[in-house]
Formats: structure tokens, C-alpha cells, sequence
DNA sequence: CGGCCATTTGAAGGAAGTCAAGCGTAGTGG
DNA sequence: CCACTACGCTTGACTTCCTTCAAATGGCCG
């Protein structure tokens, strides 16, 4: 973990997405900036949570990509959510607590100490509506497991990152870039690589999605949503 | 919902798994035996709770079970996880709380309110115990669904249910009641109710259970549990 | 007894998995 | 500059697990 310094722009994506979950003052801003200060670069691969070890402080991700996952003996994988830029990793209320899953970053990940719950109330609230987010998108992974077909468990994936992505204002053009590769995307789908391989092909060739060496750009998402009946879920009323 | 009065011996099975969560005091299950004697009853197919609306007070389950279900347009229906005595329904540290799934009663049910966070230590400890539990039982659901053939989904399923259960002394003789169809099961398990019939016959053959109106047995639980790779998770340190 | 619901069974079809090989491209090192 | 490697993507042939459709059986209760 090298300690590195970071302009504003470089990071803010994160503290745009957190701000809409919660309005942030000015206070919470510099409480955010402060940590951010400090922030840490972990390469591709590194784990930034170990299931069964104790979760120390919350962390905050800044950018770059981090999935939950979870091994089989035999050796299969199955992610469970991804870990996109301004959400927290090892946010929990308990005092003990020990990770119920690994956390690893997928591509180079920078993230920093998340600022300690119980200082600023609108962080708190912003911390409260992220868990409820966190907990809506394993629900909607459920479902896609296990009640969707190959098609949909894909395009029902990209439309939720591109939800996620686009709050943190990294959407660009209608699409997104990320650090995905096909056997990822089919340990998240619980699928086999070569069974996506072709049902991108199929996608790809219906002019549904273009995916090029990770970036991902779906033609037109509402139709796309209206089709497959995905809907963002709201965890708060306004 | 109808008010009715219950003598101790019929709802502690509730209590006695939320307090193996974190240890309660005299005071907290004085708290907890206030909200008890004005808990309600609901009949099956009821709903505690509806997606998309506001989230009243947090309930807690003292008997029966209930699911959280979703729908997708064309009928399909998956189960997302089962709620079981002794577990809250809509506890969130939110303030405008909207539901994030529906919760359903699966046969008739007994609940009352969830004492208010914040005025009891301990009881906030085993809330937030409780939370993460959940979240676990969410991530091995992902695991079944994403990873896992009929067989380990369905042995999965009842040895993480097995566990619950015996925590609120709902086990005997090495076996409990479900009220549970086959395609209640389908639901959960992201099967079709003929596969699970099928399914759930070669496990009788074999002997791993027995499953006959609604009271279901696990010969060996530990070794089914080692054949299939089943772990219970910790959440807490102890 | 009759109706209803859950379970069971059979036969046939399909979605996704498995195995194995062939590409393309980017990085490395002689 | 060109092997040589490594990794990810693509393709083909074949298999399997699970679904679908449809009908029969069994238990429970009015």
C-alpha cells in the first residue's frame, strides 16, 4: 500500500456518487478530502478484505473496480456484488465483526479510510443509504441467478453498473469502461466464459450492447430495461 | 391483525435466538416481553411488509415463517431468503426507509414490534448481529444460485436452515418443521417444483433426509455438510 | 364422495456446460 | 526485429442438467 497523493478531479467521482446518496455540507466534504489525503493504491488482485478476519476500519472506493467473492473447494467462483468507486467496503455497525466475504480488487483499485460513522450525521445517512443500496443489488442478483436466462443475467447486470457508474459520473457517451474480462463476467452471471462468449455474440450482433476492450456501451438502455423488465429499485423516499 | 396474548413458553424460541446474538440483560427482555404480550397474528399468504413502500417500525418474527419474494412480469418468482423466529423484518438505520423487498407470510405468523433502537445496549449489539447474519445468508443464497447443481442448493439450503432453526431451539430429534411446498422450494432454489420433486427423491434414496408433511430430517448433518462443502459463517468474533 | 392441492411420473426438448482446439494481440527477451 | 509466451477471445462438436408439457396419483377436508 504506497501512499499517494491525489488532485480533486482525480477523485471526486467517488464523493459525487456518495453525495447523492445522502446531501453532503461542507464539513463532510473536508472530513472526506482529509481522508482522501491519504489515500492507497492496491494493484489488481490484492485483497482488500478477508472473509473470516476481522473487518477493521470502513474503507471508501476512490476508483477502480473490487468484487466480493467466494471460492468452492472444487475450485469454482462465484462473485457475488462488485465494489464500484464511492462505496464502502467493511461498513458494519458492530463492534467484533468479521468479514463474511473476500474483497478483491479486480483492476488497480485507489481507496481511502472511510471517515469514522457517529461524527457527521449527514455521512451517516450517506453511509445508512449505501448499505440499503448494497443490500437491493444482492437481492437483484438473486434474482437474476435464480430466475433469469443467460441474456437476461447480463443485460440486467450492465444496466445496474451503468446505473451505478453513471451516479459517479463515469458515464461517458452511453457507456462505461470496465476492467472486466469474460471469465469475470461469468463467474458474476454464474455462468461458463464460453457460454458468455457466445451470448455476448448474440447481444453484439442484435446491436443490443458494444463491448471492446472494456469499454461497454449499450445502444439504449431504457429500451434495453423495458425489454428485460429491469428496474432500479429506490431504497429511500425522496 | 388480531390481538392476541401469549404465555412465555409460546413465543421464546424468538427471543432465545436473538439473545445468542449478543447476551441480553433483565432489562432488555423485560423491553422485549412488553412488545410480546401486544404481538399480532397473520395468516398465510399476508404481507409484512411491500416493496417500494415505506418501511414502518422494525417487526420481529416469534413464530411461523416468512419469505421475501420477487416477481418478474411474466410470473416467474424467486425467493430471496426466508425470515425465521427470532428475526427482524425492516430493521434499517435509514430514516425515509422504503422497502426494498416484499416479505410474505409463508404460513400463519406471529410478530410483534421490534423494540426501538437506541435505548437498549445490547439489543442494538443483537440488531446489528442480526444484520450481518443476513447479509451472509444473502451471499451463500448468491453461492447456491451462482455456483451451485440442484443437489448442493437444496442440501445447502436445509443444512443453513437446520442451523437457524436449532439456534431458537426449533430443532428435535435431529429435525424440524417447515412449511415449505416443493415449489416453495422451486422458488428459493431457482428450480422448477418437477426438478426439486425428482431432486429431492434421490436424496431420500440415498438416505441424506427425510422429508414427509412438512417435518424435514437430516440423517448426518456433518457429513452432508463435508460432502458438499457447507460452512455456517461466522460474523462476529467471539 | 368429490374437489382441491401437492406430489409424482413419463417423455421429449432446450439451455447451458464440457472439452478441445484455433486465433489475436500484447508483452518479453534474445 | 522476430520468436516465444501468456492471456483472453472465439469456435465446433458433444454431453448433461434441468425444463416443459401433460397426465396420473395421493392425501386432506368439507
Amino acid at each position: 500500500m504506497t501512499q499517494v497523493a491525489h488532485a480533486f478531479t482525480g477523485v471526486s467521482p467517488a464523493i459525487v456518487r456518495l453525495g447523492k446518496l445522502a446531501p453532503l455540507g461542507r464539513a463532510e466534504i473536508e472530513a472526506l478530502e482529509a481522508e482522501v489525503a491519504n489515500s492507497f493504491r492496491l494493484p489488481g488482485r490484492a485483497e482488500l478484505l478477508h472473509e473470516g478476519r476481522a473487518v477493521g476500519r470502513a474503507r471508501l472506493m476512490l476508483s477502480g473496480w473490487a468484487a466480493r467473492v467466494r471460492y468452492l473447494e472444487d475450485g469454482r467462483r462465484q462473485i457475488m456484488s462488485f465494489v464500484l468507486p464511492g462505496e464502502l467496503i467493511g461498513h458494519c455497525t458492530q463492534a467484533q465483526a468479521v468479514a463474511v466475504s473476500t474483497v478483491t480488487a479486480l483492476d488497480e483499485v485507489v481507496a481511502c479510510a472511510a471517515p469514522a460513522p457517529g461524527s457527521h450525521a449527514a455521512l451517516d445517512a450517506a453511509y445508512a443509504v449505501g448499505q440499503a443500496r448494497e443490500e437491493a443489488y444482492l437481492l437483484a442478483q438473486i434474482v437474476r441467478l435464480g430466475r433469469m436466462n443467460a441474456e437476461e443475467r447480463i443485460t440486467g447486470l450492465l444496466l445496474e453498473l451503468l446505473h451505478r457508474l453513471d451516479e459517479a459520473g463515469l458515464v461517458r457517451d452511453g457507456g462505461f469502461d470496465a476492467p472486466l474480462t469474460q471469465e469475470m463476467l461469468a463467474d458474476v452471471t454464474g455462468l461458463t466464459p464460453v457460454h458468455v462468449n457466445r451470448t455476448l455474440q448474440v447481444l453484439r450482433r442484435r446491436g443490443d450492447i458494444e463491448w471492446k476492450s472494456h469499454r461497454v456501451r449499450i445502444a439504449d438502455p431504457d429500451a434495453l430495461a423495458e425489454r428485460i423488465g429491469f428496474v432500479a429499485r429506490r431504497v429511500t423516499a425522496e
